[in-house]
DNA sequence: AAGTGATTGTACCACCTGGTTAATTACTGG
DNA sequence: CCAGTAATTAACCAGGTGGTACAATCACTT
């Protein structure tokens, strides 16, 4: 194990600047190389945590796999973390963090709205689907009704990005009169999200009950499209003003 | 626990009969009453269990745990079901079955296909709403990537009755030309599905992110008009065909 | 070159888990 | 009333779990 040990510190050695940074370090590179290396360490396990964590769930995930995925020991997972919901919360702080970061890659021009939503949701739909370990990780903590969810504010800050982000294209869209007035980003960004998430989340049990022809990569096209064009519906066309028919039964107000 | 026993052969006395056609036996009422009573045994175990699991997920419950809720005793769980695996796969059959059961409640006039249309949504939010249990095991078997589950027909025609109904309305309407063609019931049914099924399975982080506003009675009943108004809007009008000015922009095609 | 404090390895533990053994009771048919 | 079977109980077990005690090892100071 010790010759393994080497090999993570410099296997790790690109990614230290970063996560010294993260820990104020920005000094000099102390440490360098040989051995005693705590932040790749903990990088290390923090990663195999997520890979266990979001493939098992809280309570399967077991922390002994997890040991053994790492190049250390399980004793060094208790030191720095101090016991398994620390671990845990710590695997999830840094998926929403990766997730935000990824997140924020998206530059939208809002000048023509229709084309920046289309492109917006099509970005959201494809994230979401690459992001598969963040979205199993929200699976998994909305089973357990968020009971770990110790920093919400950093997962609210993610959907209020996304709000904001909404807000800008549908306020142009308002002003160029291509959307109509009256609704709420926030209303919108449920949609787009909804269907997203939905779209991974639920991939098991949908193909099980209709086969694998929704999540080919043309099924995929096809869904995100379909996804596209029934915001951009709701975006530019009000059911309930065009149509009365509908609306003569009352029943469902 | 001797007098416990006694207690539920006399609370599921009344149930008894729809156990007994179920397992066949619709002849006169066998061991009436007093002790012994497998039928009334079994359920008390199944309903134990489906919370158990409902709550906690397949690994973290625990079989002690149903034991103790039940009025009997763990023996009598492996006695029933062989293991934890094979008591996991009746109480997510009878879950479907309960979930078909209230299903099948509903009753569509389609002469008037938005108003229908309008009616499914509603009906599907709400009995989403309620059955949160059985969503809870959807959201359990995705994680496990649908591994238990056995009974995939049973899933299948859920949902498969609930395109049968979606098309009979979609085609009522288009007939009626109130909603344009070339759609399919499937990807209308996954909308919905989508949107009332994160609806629940998401409230915990949604909540957190948001606070409660969005499911308060006022906020539920909103936003179901939000996804009946959404479903109508892709129905009833096609923004390709409208606005040429999005799709300038066919970076998303 | 000894000391110091952060890190790491080894061996271990109490506990809880799913699952079982074997004996006992309740009931049935003859 | 008795033999046989179905239902039920209580005690038990091996294995794995999260978690630790303790000592060794390292980098770095003095």
């Amino acid at each position: 194990m010790n010759s393994e040990l080497y090999s993570i510190c410099i296997h790790y050695a690109s990614g230290l600047n970063d996560t010294q940074t993260m820990l104020d370090q920005t000094k000099k590179p102390k440490r360098q190389g040989w051995k005693q290396n705590p932040e790749a360490v903990q990088e290390n396990i923090l990663n195999a945590a997520l890979e266990e964590f979001s493939q098992r769930g809280f309570a399967s995930g077991s922390i002994n796999v997890i040991a053994d995925k790492t190049a250390t020991s399980k004793r060094m997972i208790y030191y720095y973390f101090g016991d398994k919901e620390g671990l845990y919360r710590k695997v999830i702080d840094k998926a929403y963090q990766d997730m935000r970061e990824g997140e924020a890659k998206l530059n939208l021009d809002v000048s023509d709205p229709v084309a920046a939503m289309r492109k917006l949701i099509k970005f959201t739909f494809e994230h979401h689907a690459e992001q598969q370990d963040f979205i199993r990780l929200v699976m998994i903590e909305n089973i357990h009704r968020a009971k770990h969810l110790a920093s919400k504010e950093k997962f609210a800050e993610i959907n209020a990005l996304a709000i904001a982000r909404v807000n800008e294209i549908y306020n142009a869209g308002v002003t160029q009169q291509v959307f109509r007035t009256g609704l709420s980003p926030a209303q919108i960004h449920w949609q787009i999200s909804a269907m997203c998430f939905f779209n991974v989340s639920n991939k098991a049990t949908f193909s099980a009950a209709f086969g694998d022809d929704l999540f080919s990569h043309d099924g995929q096209q096809q869904l995100c499209r379909s996804i596209q064009n029934t915001v951009l519906a709701f975006l530019e066309y009000d059911p309930e003003q065009s149509e009365t028919r509908g609306l003569s039964d009352k029943t469902n107000s």
